[in-house]
DNA sequence: TTGAAAGCGGTACCAG
DNA sequence: CTGGTACCGCTTTCAA
């Protein structure tokens, strides 16, 4: 491996000095550098297949233009890993690099991420989550421009700018979505208290009844897990035995391997989704939702919006040396989005 | 924020000059440096809170420390995650730190992802893939240490280490754990062509009947795709209005999404799972495998120790200096385990 | 045993 | 308009 070309290789070549190399190529030439030289300068730089040494630069100017990014289990665990992608898109565009570093839920590790990143100068960072959640936020973060990402700064008096789903009016168009379709008994598998996004749901289908001037029956409400057989035990509960004037017409839940359950549960007493239940997922988790038998209905997260979002915001800030919340607030919520298959139908007869 | 430590402001506190400082924290202290001064050194370093600034250090050493993970689309798609996990690991348990970049499929970024990190001088590289498949080894990887892990250097002869799973005794132990329980009749739901491991497994298959003295009944292995609805169709193509005796008593599956699908078509026919129907995942894959119901039988793939292996590998090699395959073996095969839920069963009397 | 100096690859200031 | 030079923080060689 032949070494890369040096500006000092570039400046011989083309007869200069190294410093008129720096100011051709950094745009600053015109004023200072001859028109010929610059030519000259441009064309030994292509011929010699010249870029600078990052390394060099970052030294040299105390900035990486790396962005680091910690996340509690976003790359090892299968979700959400889109909020990651939506904001490498962002950083990239904009001539910086992500680099990213995942915990794996070891919170003892989010100090020494930080401090690694750090150390190694990076522009800004940012923190990702899987599931919405509070945050004790790693003391390093608060030397360098961050924002977080899916997860809210747990302190009293929260300081850094987060980018959240909109819970509420996730839930409240959920269910808007069924009763548009003549449901009226609707329970709710609603995940488990162990997340904030649980309750925000959960008001948000209470907005929606109360919207429309219908009483909400607490009883169907449920707090229990996120995973597969929580659905299904949840729905046996819910229909297994139960006389059809009597059982929910639909089932929402709060994700959409609760919904795999449910749907499991149906099959097994021999009822048919939607024509006898409709269900509706959450998350539009990818391969799940979209290849279901039948493909479910479910709220998408905005997973690579958000993530977008949060990377547009800290660049900014980076970019122009304020704090990343100058613009006063300290959330920004980006709106879940509604997506129609099969597993929700109008209420039977 | 106030500027870190560097070794001058220890040198001056100590009372030394930076060389001694940077030979004393070195280890290279006895011998070169008064013993007296090493002590005030070290004491002033730890009240200092000193550490060397990691790019002076790869600037001056032309070595950073820094392995460069590229994936095509294992941080923003569910899977796999767990390479980078198990990679990760042994990384920082040597001293190293992984930087990830995703290319997210899109191969004409594999080049850039290369370059970029080459250019930040990264002292190794690993390639990690959803899924076992051959891959085009963008040619930066061959001016460093590089390993390949869950894929295969695509060319006519064969550059670069690979660590993959082994797919061929997976797919015999899948069968014969079936066999082991009776079962004669064991259809192949076997993913799709496209993936190497296809082919891979129905081999691991015809070996287990082969070795059992059994034979294979061509037509009960069937190529389709690797989702909840083909596993539904492929199921109820096998099972929807067969007579019991006509029916295969077991199902495996190329994955557990398949065996999802199977599941919820053996529900759909009022099949009681594993009593009338034994059925098999693979991949254990995390929230899936574990939470369905019932609870599915699967091979797991290793992926942790796949990814370990891996990144111990790369490290010998970027350590000593030698070459990857100084071992004289470009492959290294993990083996899968079997993992026993309640989803198969002894065959139906 | 110690400190001065060169150099890793750049950028930016300043005198010419 | 140009080239010399200092400096970013560290390691390493070499002379004292």
């Amino acid at each position: 491996m032949q070494r890369k070309a040096t500006a000092l290789d570039v400046a011989k070549r083309a007869g200069v000095s190294r410093s008129a190399v720096s100011l051709v190529l950094n745009g600053r030439g015109d004023g200072n550098v001859a028109k010929e030289s610059q030519d000259r300068i441009r064309q030994a730089a292509a011929e010699l297949n010249y870029s600078p040494n990052p390394i060099a630069l970052s030294l040299r100017n105390q900035r990486t233009r790396v962005i680091g990014i910690v996340s509690d289990e976003v790359v090892t665990s299968p979700f959400d890993g889109n909020i990651i992608g939506g904001a490498d898109d962002v950083a990239r565009s904009r001539g910086f690099v992500t680099v990213v570093m995942d915990t794996e839920l070891d919170s003892s590790r989010d100090a020494s991420a930080v401090e690694t990143l750090l150390d190694r100068q990076v522009d800004g960072l940012m923190y990702v989550t899987v599931g919405l959640k509070p945050l004790d936020v790693p003391q390093g973060m608060l030397r360098v421009p961050s924002v977080l990402a899916n997860c809210i700064d747990n302190a009293p008096v929260p300081r850094l700018h987060h980018v959240i789903p909109d819970e509420v009016s996730g839930g409240r168009e959920a269910t808007e979505h069924l009763l548009g379709l003549g449901h009226r008994d609707i329970a709710f598998l609603a995940g488990a208290q162990t997340s904030p996004a649980a309750p925000l749901r959960v008001q948000g289908y209470r907005g929606a009844f109360d919207g429309a001037g219908l009483p909400v029956r607490a009883d169907r409400v449920f707090l229990a897990g996120w995973d597969i057989d929580t659905g299904f035990n949840g729905a046996m509960k819910l229909l297994d035995g139960v006389s059809p004037s009597e059982r929910p017409t639909a089932i929402m839940c709060a994700n959409d391997r609760l919904a795999v359950g449910v749907v499991l549960a149906a099959a097994r007493l021999g009822l048919s989704v939607p024509r006898d239940l409709s269900i509706m997922g959450y998350d539009d988790e990818f391969r799940i939702a979209n290849t279901m038998v039948p493909a479910l209905t479910t709220m998408a997260l905005p997973l690579r919006e958000m993530g977008a979002a949060a990377m547009t915001r800290l660049l900014d800030a980076v970019e122009s040396g304020d704090p990343v919340d100058s613009a006063g607030t300290l959330e920004t919520m980006v709106p879940c989005r509604l997506v129609v298959r099969e597993s929700t139908g109008p209420v039977p007869a």
